[in-house]
RNA sequence: CGGGGCGUAGCGCAGCUGGUAGCGCACCUGUCUUGGGAACAGGAUGUCGCAGGUUCAAAUCCUGUCGCUCCGACCA
């Protein structure tokens, strides 16, 4: 490829709209440009590095067993009806109609209509296991789109779908999955870590989330800094290390606490530490099933000053289908006081407390009366022991509930989530399938997804310095660019062309800067975009029969025979990552 | 959805105590230059987001509207 005829425009100054270094990088060096808000045409230098993470997604969904195909974009109502998502979906899910009034949507993932395809399509239990999958733009009309491809609303996505006759098959397609992504990933150049994860609006029994580990990323992840478990934070266990200190109980007793409403202001008021003064929620769960109906549930959600309460946890101890706090209305209604000084002693709704709280003794919880606090509170004496339970989210020094070790808490951005679906969407649009007894049964599905733009994206956040984007070599635009430094001068222009020449012929992937630019710009220009190798023909080293290579990623250059640069750039090439 | 900011040339911005638009980069022509974003000379580029209103006169003031963007609940 020449430059000069490649449609690419670098720009010296970031504009506005960027705000992560990925985003901006791209922008800088010409890849993606803004159509409307969250939605971006990719230029052919961006391209040519989302075809290189299609290409090695592809490559690994093969070698797994899972076949390609294409499904539609626009989908109709009827099968999101069936699903019971055209309700549930929410405004994400970007709805219109036709010129006959029909209703239809942009697909934001494909079950209903991958489901409605195989089950139209396989009767028997003797064509499983399948995994089917597609590479295709995906729309989600995202409340807050932004950082570019990291959270576009229309974006590229990899989704697959593995269908199986049990339980047992499931699981085997699933593995196959994870390590297909554990080899996406390595092969892209990642650093990343595999974490155990809620399965959000997806639905389902177990799920991981492959996680580019980056300051910048906007999960919280947490690991074990002895043992391999790591887990969203929104997931991950904490272990019951609760335990009795022995102190003595002392006699509660009431105190005035005027205007002070949070547990920190009323442990700075008291002179008691943040951990004694637990704070009281109000959980509204909807449906709970409860005597074999459905209902929204009020409970009183108990967890230490210091610790943060984990709505999933609570909707999951429940069995409800959703949960949140309740609004400060719904708050008075159902206690008779407002949010702030409210407590276990005398709480009119059922009680859950953390773990943490199991031994804790003389607390400083509210009154259930505005303005007042109850001090020297124990479990037994003041109030009856409530329902323990993990209900928080984990912090830094947690114990991981796997080894004993203690939890660290880094950040990452999620680029792939694999679910384990088992019937929820078969059952739902009657998908079946004959087993061995000729019986109709559901099938048992898996779901697997993958950002494309968002692994690009995640690349250049853990890849890049002051000067631009350091490309590892399987995902770059180009593995090597070739710069002529005087475009005035014959012998360098033959001498670089014949360099490209001989690499192209190896079957290097290889970009020749034949712009009649000065040879600062295409430096410059070179490192912005983040080619891994640069060979560099110019007028002084030529006069000693010599040219630069150097290594993008650690700056080296070395200066080889201008006969030898094709051969010698091979040999560098073979062993980068 | 709640809270802040911004819409002026391809990009970054100034002009906003009303008088009909400017700077840097990029772009075009020429000279010169070519191993780290050269210099000089000349040139082209705008429904000042949109719609109303006030005024002799609006980028500037008022109203509305649309779009974008940043901070908090969701997701590949």
């Amino acid at each position: 490829m020449r430059q000069s005829r490649f449609f690419i425009q670098t720009l010296r100054e970031v504009p506005a709209e960027a705000e992560v270094s990925s985003h901006k990088l791209m922008l800088r060096a010409g890849m993606i440009k803004r159509v409307a808000a969250g939605i971006y045409n990719y230029q052919p230098l961006g391209l040519r590095v989302i075809r290189k993470v299609e290409n090695i997604v592809r490559k690994c969904m093969n070698e797994a067993g899972a076949v390609e195909l294409l499904l539609s974009m626009v989908q109709p109502a009827e099968l999101w009806q069936a699903s019971g998502r055209w309700t549930h979906y929410g405004k994400e899910l970007l709805r219109f109609k036709d010129r006959g009034g029909r209703e239809f949507c942009l697909g934001p993932t494909h079950e209903e209509v991958i489901t409605d395809l195989v089950s139209g399509t396989v009767n028997s239990y003797k064509q499983l296991p399948l995994n089917l999958y597609q590479i295709q733009t995906k729309f989600r009309d995202e409340v807050r789109p932004r950082f570019g491809l990291m959270r576009g609303r229309e974006f590229i996505m990899k989704d697959a779908y593995s269908f199986d006759i049990d339980e047992e098959g499931a699981e085997k397609s699933y593995k196959k999955m994870y390590d297909a992504y554990c080899r996406v990933f390595e092969s892209c150049g990642l650093r990343y870590k595999v974490v155990d994860a809620d399965s959000g609006s997806i639905g389902g029994s177990f799920s991981h989330e492959f996680m580019v580990l980056a300051d910048t990323g906007e999960d919280a992840v947490i690991s074990c800094s002895s043992c391999s478990y790591s887990a969203n934070v929104e997931k991950a266990v904490v272990a019951d290390t609760c335990k009795d200190e022995g102190e003595a109980p002392l006699k509660s007793e009431e105190v005035a606490t005027p205007g002070l409403h949070t547990a920190a202001e009323v442990a700075e008021f008291l002179g008691v530490d943040l951990k004694k003064v637990p704070k009281t929620m109000i959980v509204k769960v909807e449906g709970v099933k409860e005597n074999g109906k459905s209902a929204d549930k009020l409970v009183a959600v108990i967890v230490r000053g210091d610790h943060e309460v984990n709505l999933a946890k609570v909707k999951n101890l429940l069995g409800g289908a959703g949960a949140d706090f309740a609004e400060p209305g719904e708050v008075i209604k159902a206690v008779g006081c407002p949010v702030g000084s409210l407590g276990p002693v005398g709480m009119k709704l059922p009680v859950y407390m953390d773990n943490a709280l199991k031994h804790a003794k003389n607390l400083v919880v509210g009154a259930n009366r505005d303005g007042y606090h109850i001090k020297n509170v124990n479990a037994g004496a003041d109030y009856e022991a409530p329902v323990y339970a993990d209900l928080r989210n984990a912090v830094p020094g947690d114990i991981c509930p796997e080894c004993g070790g203690v939890y660290e808490l880094t950040r990452g951005i999620e680029v792939g989530h694999i679910f384990k679906l088992g019937t929820k969407y078969s059952a739902s649009m009657d998908a079946k399938v004959l087993d061995k007894n000729g019986r109709a049964v559901p099938f048992v599905m898996g779901s697997y997804g993958i950002g494309i733009g968002r692994t690009a994206a995640s690349a250049i956040e853990q890849n890049n310095d002051e000067k631009g984007i350091i490309w590892p070599k399987a995902i770059a635009p180009f593995e090597v660019v070739v710069i002529p430094m005087n475009t005035n001068e014959d012998d360098v222009v033959n001498a670089a062309d014949s360099i490209y020449g001989e690499l192209l012929a190896k079957g290097a992937d290889v970009i020749i800067d034949d712009r009649n630019e000065r040879a600062g710009v295409k430096m410059i220009d070179s490192e912005l975009i983040g080619y891994p190798l640069r060979v560099s023909v110019g007028r002084k080293g030529l006069a000693e029969g010599k040219v630069d290579i150097s290594v993008r990623g650690t700056g080296e250059t070395v200066s080889v025979p201008a006969e030898k640069a094709a051969e010698e750039v091979m040999r560098i090439l073979a062993g980068l990552n």
